[in-house]
DNA sequence: GCAATTTTTGATCGGTTAATTAAATTTTAA
DNA sequence: TTAAAATTTAATTAACCGATCAAAAATTGC
């Protein structure tokens, strides 16, 4: 109830969240402030304070909308696979390709997340995510319903597995440069997790 | 020749250096301070300035002793090995403990990494590191010589498989929670790998 | 069209921080 | 003993930041 907004404070909303990302992509989250997100969105300081309580709301609503984004994108195009295999792969090839299509929000998710705390303090990368992040949660169950289904080998453990496969899929948001060849590792990736699950 | 420093200043400086680790697992990067590094120091401001020029010199240093660290450690382990297959393995268990047992130095080489950035206000995550990254050659040069030994199938490309293993290897580094055996993800690791290569 | 409400501005307040430096003191080494 | 090196203390400079708020402007509902 008390998150009922206008049509105009909603628009007013994402345009500073936007700016945020804009503004974490040119300089960081150290060196992130009001003023150089309000300069970003061609606003006053005051009206980003009129729109979030504080700074770390702010933070927080990013980070949110960019988590919601990835898996959205994601899961966007693993259910239109009905093939368990098929959703794997599909998986993966999300993954990569969020990584390639989104860059600034896949850089600013890494400075929120590396930089951003909890009111105690616990830097957000120090969070268990592996027990609540819905993307690791979607793998494991794709791991899971495949070996189910006796589509995949029982012979692998689908928790670890899907950290494995979610550990060497984010590696590559780390490596955008010219010498990297992600359309490569894609196919990489893909023919290693296949002959994971067999 | 400018680097020639008395015992007790090279002492002096590696006292500060600890001290720098141990903020930044403290309170992270983001309110790390000269104020706080001679707090935990038990020494004065000044002191930092009179044996550092400036911040940034303090957190370079401070970075090439964490990644010199893990290197030594890590290298200390493989080339014990004379059997190849036996070095790649020896890599990926030195690579999970040295993150299991040096908790602090991995947590404060990602304050760094995530946070500082070069004059050129480039953050180092974003730097190429898997053309010059000492690990990420030696993962590469094992994998490689394994294949031209003939221990190894010659079905994978070293590069893309150096930088799935260690984005799957350091993955575990952000998971230390009592839920996550470290222990069990190193044999699913293992024996991953020992698929891919056969 | 007018009054109430929402949105926006922009200046201001109180606080934090880094880096530097000068001067005084202590420690070291020869 | 003494000169150089190491260390403390404390003051300074100068920048910046987040939050606040009163007043102005814009919008809405009636």
């Amino acid at each position: 109830m008390t998150k009922e907004k206008t049509f105009i404070s909603e628009a007013r909303r994402e345009q500073i969240l936007k700016a945020t990302i804009d503004v974490l992509n040119d300089i960081g989250y150290v060196k992130l402030s009001l003023a150089k997100i309000a300069k970003q969105a061609k606003i006053s300081t005051g009206l980003i304070s009129y729109h979030f309580a504080d700074k770390e709301e702010l933070i927080q609503h990013t980070l949110n909308y960019l988590i919601g984004a990835q898996l959205e994108f994601i899961e966007e195009r693993v259910k239109k696979e009905a093939d368990i295999y098929q959703q794997l792969m599909a998986y993966i090839k999300a993954t990569l390709a969020y990584q390639d299509e989104h860059v600034e929000n896949n850089v600013a998710l890494i400075e929120i997340i590396f930089n951003a705390r909890t009111e105690d303090n616990i830097p957000y990368y120090k969070l268990n995510e592996e027990e609540e992040d819905p993307l690791y949660l979607r793998l494991e169950n794709i791991l899971a319903e495949g070996q189910r289904k006796k589509v995949f080998s029982s012979d692998f453990q689908p928790k670890a597995t899907a950290i494995l496969i979610n550990g060497a899929a984010s590696e590559s948001m780390l490596l955008q440069s010219e010498s990297f060849d992600i359309e490569n590792y894609q196919q990489e990736l893909i023919r290693v997790v296949a002959k994971i699950v067999k």
